[in-house]
DNA sequence: GAGATGACGGGCT
DNA sequence: AAGCCCGCCATCT
């Protein structure tokens, strides 16, 4: 599904949460990251993590959300299982200045962002 | 309306 | 440190 298909992307009322997780992943500044929890958490939904990667998982390759800006709380990728597509997105953010320790993780004192600051 | 899904998270072992 | 388990949520069938 693309999000063209999102039932609710249509939707004059308030934006469904998907459209609003790609608002807050969009405005999140080159070489720095955010994780699913904190999406869900700046939406009012502390607990929709997991909703949170699966609007991102309709994401197509085209669009203007920066995808590879979402990691987990541990600073790791998610994308286990789709091997190529894991190491895609590091490279996407290593190309942003973004550095992975040798467990594959990031460090998130340094680079997570928050709106406003 | 019920059951299934998934790029999560936190707690416990 | 690495798994395993269970709760959470928005959506899809």
């Amino acid at each position: 599904m693309v999000v063209a298909d999102i039932p609710s992307a249509g939707a004059r009322k308030a934006p469904s949460y998907y459209l609003r997780v790609y608002e807050v992943v969009r405005s999140v500044p080159r070489g720095k990251v955010v994780t699913y929890g904190q999406v869900a958490l700046l939406l009012g939904s502390p607990s929709a993590a997991r909703a949170t990667g699966y609007a991102l998982h309709f994401l197509p390759e085209g669009s203007d959300v920066p995808w590879w800006r979402v990691v987990n709380a541990s600073g790791g990728i998610s994308l286990k299982g789709r091997g190529s597509a894991a190491d895609f997105q590091r490279h996407l953010l290593e190309r942003e200045g973004v550095v992975f320790d040798r467990e594959g993780k990031i460090d998130l004192r340094a680079y997570r962002w928050w709106p406003e600051g």
